[in-house]
DNA sequence: TGTGAGTTGATTTTT
DNA sequence: TCAACTCACA
């Protein structure tokens, strides 16, 4: 082996790369060369003469298993192992398997919107009253059923529960909605895969045979799902080496299940763990605040952070008058450096919570003419004439996808609407076969005016004519779809710049499938090209060669590192999110969200809020998240550019909701009640931001906050559930209000300052 | 059947 | 704020 290849290794990481045999767990803190590790590992392991088709290494994202392929082309050329994220793996497995599961292998992959649809299709055709809940909670709830392993058969409602009771009916009618169509969902990629593992002993010990060698990236996010198929994979042939890091887990909102890490010593008693956790990407003062931080919480694996580089700065913690202070302000700090040539904009990102908040960035960056690039927008395959047309090639590869036709049957309108759609929908039903059959045969529907009965016998020739082309390579499809559809005269028939946009998407596309054809060579390679299409997102797309400022979510982030990182809107509500507030482990959750963001600053890191804030079109004054107190006030430096601001800020704990509210008008939020952890001397935000330019100085009485609540406003009571307030009464401390509430509880009246009352919005 | 205005209602993170 | 959905009308 060449030595300079090791060279750079520590002991720890060398330890990680030789091992070989059996189960390994390594534990990999930010910025500690997981990667490097990881992909060292493969190129050992082929060293040793293990055959590269042995070799099995899962990933979360696309981005992770692109930057291990490129890796390891540059260390082991010419090897031909699987890299790939869970659902690529899967969805590879199952097209090879799919009978086994009620499926055929030209199987539609639809993704959530897709899903939503053919749910809402199954709700329409239960004819169940669901004004009470949504589709999209639905979703959600099927969603995690899947992400646990709990088939359609297989679920049983917990008893007294609504949702449960519509739930075991929606949920096996959706399936078999799927199935008929001949469509898998997200999870269920994963839930077929892992049941059939179960089910069938012989087809795993084939596949644990052919996979010996299995790494698992980012394992603190695997799901049930997840964990059963590695397990699975792992029986005969225990070599599986996971990495993660229990402290970055931030999908648990998706089934992640952080037990699968911090127990994986217990389901390998015989494990080798690596610690590794030394930190070669951050500052002293960065990675303090991060460990301090993260102590504060207590499902994880204790460990030292440490590093040899430099303290560097303290970090920032700025609290601005408004959102567009803040916007400007970083704008214009970023184009005070980049403009003399002291940084470029690549060396820039700014992390928020929700993608909403990106606006007043853009505004700003704009302004002072940095380039930047957002990733995780509006996502390319989401735009509506991509799915447009590429429901057309769904159409083209399975006929069963219903989805994908009532997307595009009237779409360039041909004068289908509601009614012949649903005589269509019922022919179906009768016929037991599928909309495309129903449409073969529409000269036999009763009730179908001859008009429409003639337009739909011309859409039913025109998907003939298009399925003659399946073969042809994917950008010939395409092009043949636009011209005989009518989809690309109708796309162009306005000057509208709406229009003159999708139709520059429409030709991305046939550049995407251009340059697919030119990787893909030889027919029949449609059902390939559309999978890329599903399980391929836009952060995949994001081009770190590119010289602009990044703009992203704080989940998008990860794996990622910058010099100089901006995390805005460190406020309650936003961060932590108000939906994850409530609960410890969400809460959990969303201090884990910080600390992945804190950690991707190499240099140079400032946290801000800003004391008003438009969300949702309201303007809203702020909190301070609650994570602030839990910093290390030595490794911080508080900026408070806030006009006049001591003397109000009290008020703003006022409008926390999250618990009773207090008479004492500076009330300590949560974080710093909690078993006394904030740093001594400071006890709550409004003193860790005060302290400059004019911290300290007397407090006149504050002025009573806005009211919240108004009359006709959803509201929701622990205790009783959602409601709305039908009437208000009294002033300040003694205002009460009203509410009916939804589920029986009938009406009763609260003192607001006294009750956990909170807006339902 | 298609279109446009108007209303409503919902808003986290993503394979 | 903004997108999805409804409803009235051509």
């Amino acid at each position: 082996m060449t030595a300079h290849l090791w060279q750079s290794l520590t002991a720890a990481q060398r330890e990680a790369v030789e091992h070989v045999d059996g189960p390994l767990l390594i534990l990999a803190g930010p910025g500690s060369g997981k990667t490097r590790v990881v992909t060292h590992r493969v190129a050992y392991l082929l060293r040793q003469g293990i055959a590269s088709r042995n070799i099995l290494a899962l990933t979360f994202t696309n981005k992770a298993a692109d930057e291990m392929r490129g890796r390891l082309t540059q260390l082991a050329p010419g090897q031909q192992l699987w890299i790939g994220t869970f659902h690529r793996f899967c969805a590879r497995l199952l097209r090879q398997y799919a009978p086994y599961v009620g499926l055929s292998e030209n199987f539609t992959i639809y993704d959530t919107s897709d899903s939503e649809r053919c749910l809402k299709a199954t709700l329409a055709a239960a004819e169940r009253d669901l004004s009470w809940t949504t589709p999209e909670r639905l979703a959600r709830a099927i969603s995690q059923c899947k992400n646990q392993l709990i088939s359609a058969d297989d679920y049983r409602p917990p008893t007294g529960n609504p949702l449960g009771a519509i739930l075991q009916e929606v949920y096996p009618a959706y399936q078999r909605r799927l199935l008929a169509s001949n469509a898998v969902d997200f999870d269920d990629l994963l839930l077929h895969v892992a049941r059939l593992l179960r089910t069938s002993d012989e087809l795993r010990a084939l596949l644990d045979e052919r996979f010996r060698y299995i790494l698992v990236d980012e394992y603190q996010d695997t799901n049930l799902a997840q964990y059963a198929i590695v397990r699975a994979l792992s029986v005969d042939h225990p070599n599986l080496a996971v990495t993660g890091d229990p402290d970055q887990s931030i999908y648990g909102w998706r089934g992640a299940n952080l037990s699968n890490i911090l127990e994986f010593e217990r389901d390998y008693p015989d494990v080798r763990v690596v610690r590794l956790e030394q930190n070669y990407r951050s500052t002293g003062h960065i990675l303090h605040v991060a460990d301090v931080l993260i102590r504060h919480n207590a499902r994880r694996k204790p460990k030292a952070l440490f590093t040899d580089n430099p303290r560097g700065a303290p970090v920032r913690l700025t609290a601005y008058d408004t959102q567009q202070r803040e916007a400007e302000g970083i704008a214009a700090e970023i184009a005070a450096e980049v403009h003399p040539g002291r940084r470029r904009p690549r060396d820039y990102a700014v992390f928020y919570r929700v993608n909403a908040l990106s606006r007043s960035l853009e505004h700003a960056l704009r302004d002072q003419g940095l380039p930047y690039q957002i990733v995780n927008g509006v996502e390319f395959y989401q735009r509506r004439e991509i799915k447009d047309v590429l429901s057309y090639l769904r159409l083209l590869n399975n006929p069963r996808d219903d989805v994908a036709l009532e997307r595009i049957i009237n779409t360039p309108p041909r004068g289908i609407g509601r009614t012949t759609l649903l005589r269509l929908r019922q022919q179906a039903q009768a016929q037991g076969g599928s909309l495309r059959d129903a449409c073969g045969t529409c000269q036999a529907i009763a009730g179908l005016s001859r008009r429409a009965a003639k337009a739909v016998g011309q859409f039913a020739r025109l998907i003939d004519r298009l399925e003659q082309l399946a073969a042809q390579p994917v950008r010939e499809i395409i092009q043949q779809v636009l011209d005989l559809s009518g989809y690309r005269q109708y796309l162009g028939h306005s000057d509208a710049a709406e229009d003159v946009e999708r139709l520059a998407n429409v030709e991305e596309l046939l550049t995407a499938a251009e340059e697919f054809d030119r990787q893909h060579p030889g027919e029949g390679q449609l059902e390939e090209f559309l999978e890329q299409a599903s399980l391929v997102n836009d952060t995949d797309a994001w081009e770190d060669e590119r010289d602009k400022v990044t703009l992203m979510t704080l989940h998008a982030a990860k794996g990622l590192e910058f010099p100089v990182v901006y995390i805005i809107a460190v406020e309650q509500g936003l961060l932590p999110h108000e939906l994850s507030r409530h609960e410890n482990d969400r809460l959990e959750e969303e201090r884990r969200l910080l600390f992945v963001g804190i950690t991707r600053a190499q240099q140079s890191l400032q946290l801000s809020m800003a004391q008003y804030r438009d969300f949702r079109g309201q303007h809203n004054r702020t909190v301070p998240s609650e994570f602030l107190l839990e910093l290390p006030p030595e490794s911080l430096h508080v900026v408070n550019l806030q006009p006049g601001t001591a003397a109000q800020r009290p008020e703003t704990f006022d409008q926390d909701q999250s618990d009773t509210n207090r008479p004492a008008p500076v009330r300590p939020p949560r974080g710093a009640r909690r078993g006394g952890r904030a740093p001594a001397g400071v006890t709550t935000a409004a003193h860790l931001l005060a302290d400059e330019p004019d911290g300290g100085s007397g407090t006149p009485p504050q002025a009573p906050p806005p009211d919240q609540f108004s009359e006709g406003m959803a509201v929701l009571h622990p205790t009783y559930g959602p409601g709305k307030i039908v009437a208000l009464s009294g002033d300040r401390e003694r205002r009460r209000a009203t509410v009916r509430f939804a589920n029986g509880s009938g009406q009763r009246t609260f003192v607001l300052s006294q009750s956990p009352l909170r807006p339902a919005r």
